[in-house]
DNA sequence: TGTACATCAGTGAACGCGCGTTCACTGATGTAC
DNA sequence: TGTACATCAGTGAACGCGCGTTCACTGATGTAC
């Protein structure tokens, strides 16, 4: 039975809230459309009126996903820029680690996303070059623009590595997983205060 | 058929190398027990003489692909210890990432281990404590214990995430591939000269 | 050393199940008059 | 505003296929005498 455009496109939401999260949760492989159809109170046929296959909605997904969480955060503090250091203290938590299907669907997905077709990688790096952004404003009056953007392209990179070996090896070994993200934020932190006070002496040795 | 001892043994190994590079390549759960079978040139059944189940597999294969790794690079340089410097052009390079079904089983799969059982998870675990202990020995002239232990870890970590990274954009964005493995290789290399030179007054202020 | 036989690695059919995708059909919506 | 009808979001059966796992069977191996 035909339903009405607003209908229409909150089923559509619908669907990419639930493959979204369904992603994150239990990897792209793991989920099928069927599943997703169903967690959004439809059934797998009419999933096909919005997306033209699995590998479309695992792109809108990944990218509705993404921008949803970084307009939650932009809400929550909307009237200062958070600094470096809060970026990292946020983004480097064991909450971030322990919250899979709302987390990042970058770190969710880190790995699976190479095996994936062109579009999702195109998603990826927008996302990526989005958070990379983000950090730069918070380096503003720290650091010139190239070192500002190399620490935080850096920034983001380590962050996605500490979570996905937190999340590794935290069955195995919840003491490492917590000295995971710890140590590598506090490297990161550190390689951003190397980078503010030596910075002359050190960029004429360089090239 | 019986088939000897020997010959049991070789299948078995066949059985390991052509899960793990499999799943490298295409992940855990992109690769069926029939096709890891027929590629060691068996059928599915036999492999459950070998293993209890899939989840066995992944296991003993993950930890197969990465001791063959490590030895290989030990055996590559057999009387003297790389430097730190040298083991982080090592790990950051290009060829690490272009190298998938060969390469480090930790950064293949990365994000897919925290969806597995706790033996996978344990297998993680002992491979990334062995990593980090391989590039804590090439820090020992240079860092007390604890500030070793510190960087090690957050390397290892970082360099996980700049490879999977590397891989996800590599298809949309060649160039933002290449300056992830760059800028974290750079960060992670001033945050080691940081801790090298300014290590006394730092201590100091920490706690 | 030669023979009889238990062992067990490997085969391949079969199990139930879920996969992604297609399609004829339904019936409320939205539009043209 | 009221009526006729084209549109199309959503349904659910069906497609071929591959999944992980089980199992009766085969026949060379390895062992006991």
């Amino acid at each position: 039975m035909r339903v009405s455009k607003e209908k229409a496109a909150e089923n559509r939401v619908a669907l990419l809230r639930a493959a979204s999260q369904l992603f994150r949760q239990r990897g792209i492989d793991g989920v099928g459309v069927a599943e997703v159809a169903k967690a959004a109170g439809l059934t797998h046929g009419a999933l096909y009126a919005h997306f033209p296959s699995k590998e479309a909605l695992v792109a809108e997904a990944f990218w509705y996903g993404f921008e949803r969480n970084l307009a939650e955060a932009r809400a929550a503090a909307p009237d200062r820029r958070p600094s470096f250091e809060e970026h990292l203290a946020d983004i480097f938590s064991s909450e971030a680690r322990d919250r899979l299907e709302t987390g990042c669907p970058m770190t969710a997905s880190a790995s699976e996303i190479a095996r994936q077709g062109s579009d999702v990688s195109a998603r990826f790096a927008g996302a990526f070059a989005e958070v990379v952004a983000m950090l730069e404003k918070s380096l503003e009056e720290e650091l010139p623009p190239a070192r500002r953007r190399r620490l935080a392209v850096a920034a983001v990179a380590a962050q996605i590595g500490a979570i996905a070996v937190s999340r590794a090896v935290a069955k195995a070994d919840p003491a490492l997983a917590d000295e995971v993200l710890k140590s590598t934020r506090k490297t990161i932190s550190a390689a951003c205060t190397a980078e503010t006070s030596g910075r002359q002496h050190q960029s004429a040795g360089q090239r």
